[in-house]
DNA sequence: CCCGATTATTGACGAAGCGTCAAGAAAATA
DNA sequence: TATTTTCTTGACGCTTCGTCAATAATCGGG
């Protein structure tokens, strides 16, 4: 009968969740090498082989990790770009949920480095690795559309031949840059860097500014702005 | 006799170079699996072992290269900061040779990647941990000594509880992230950005330009100090 | 409800690779 | 030359990945 079939079915789905979510803390807390195919099988008190049913190798487990993460961060971002405010704002607070989310979820980028190292990067298939790509063009996306409803409010002027794109790379560039040095320097107040996240924003935002994106930050109250951000948008994530 | 000790020693040092010379490529073509201890051995006809006497783990070879990274690279940048320019050229010069490095030797950098990983850091010792340290503050200081150079000849007046490790902070997030991104990320061109190395220049100059950093890149004829910058620094690396 | 066909599960197994160590070789020293 | 120290070797143990033939469960038609 049918609901048999769906049952199985269900089952079969309900372990893929599983096998991620036992998956996360091992490689969250050891890394590529904390990730071990048998105690997975073990913890879930099922044959090595019915995981490799699931997934062809580790490195899909991490990948499919990976992709995860990006969804979760996707939301955070569609969530921010809908803020109510002008253009500037908008942009001020994907940069929250940024910060946001690997403040939160500090683990969560660390998988996405992982699997950017060749050798991970090389045994995953195709199929994921497009909706990597995709995510990746999702995330880009919502913020490229703030800045071209930016450029259309004429808050926002490009210098000739630098497309919204670029713009977007830049800031992307620079907070992922910050926060893969924050992960993984134990250092930075050694090296005289004392509040790198508070660098990373102050950064962005003369980046901001010496593009002419209006209002510039001196002619807004960001605190207020971020604050209102806190409240109106991630209410739930921020306590 | 001594001449017998001093060449032992001599050639236990000539290998540990070649160790590292063998692995490299090893490494820089597939990663960390590719870097296999007992193909190192049998390129270099010794013994599993004697490779362990020099390296007590594989990431420790691993390490070893990353510290030989830093070093060529604050090779470099020594040179760079020696430019003879006002301090804005020669944060210019630090910038382009950043840029060089990554562009000459774009295995290096990921190098720089792979010991960052939880996993591999992990295992990695104590002391050369505190070399990559050293290597690293040494690297910065190089930055900062141009950034206080700046201050001091009133090129730059820093905001309020801004420290010229911020502004270094700053840069470096947003050109080892953009280099990072361009190196893992094999779509760029899909995503709508095209000249990546470009926009990573334009938005450092637009960042120093936002800190008021004297001359303004308005007021710098930039193509003509890069090329100065080739041809009296890099006239080697350049050609 | 039963029975062949299909699909899913299992865990022993092979292969690869890391790191060890006792035995033996080479070098240093006396 | 004899003895001690240091260096080298490669077989071995161990872990972990991924496979696959055998087995079990499910499905679908009669």
């Amino acid at each position: 009968m049918k609901c048999s079939l769906t049952q199985k079915q269900l089952e079969i789905h309900e372990r893929e969740k599983r096998i991620l979510a036992v998956s996360r803390p091992m490689l969250a807390e050891q890394g590529y090498h904390g990730l071990n195919m048998d105690r997975i099988a073990e913890k879930l008190q099922q044959s090595k082989g019915t995981i490799y049913n699931h997934f062809a190798c580790k490195e899909e487990i991490i990948i499919a990790l990976a992709i995860e993460t990006m969804e979760k961060r996707i939301d955070l971002f569609q969530r921010a770009a809908m803020f109510r405010g002008n253009s500037r704002e908008r942009f001020q607070a994907i940069g929250f949920a940024a910060e946001l989310f690997v403040k939160l979820y500090p683990h969560h980028f660390g998988v996405e480095q992982i699997i950017r190292s060749a050798s991970i990067w090389d045994k995953t298939s195709e199929k994921r690795r497009s909706v990597v790509k995709l995510c990746e063009h999702r995330c880009i996306g919502i913020v490229v559309g703030v800045v071209l409803d930016a450029i259309s409010q004429g808050d926002l002027e490009l210098p000739c031949g630098y497309k919204p794109e670029d713009l977007v790379f830049g800031v992307w560039a620079q907070t992922s840059g910050a926060y893969s040095i924050i992960a993984t320097n134990d250092s930075l107040h050694e090296l005289g860097i004392s509040e790198p996240f508070s660098v990373v924003r102050q950064s962005v935002n003369r980046q901001l500014d010496g593009f002419g994106w209006k209002p510039l930050s001196k002619d807004l109250d960001l605190d207020a702005v971020i604050k209102r951000i806190e409240k109106e948008v991630f209410a739930d994530e921020c306590r």
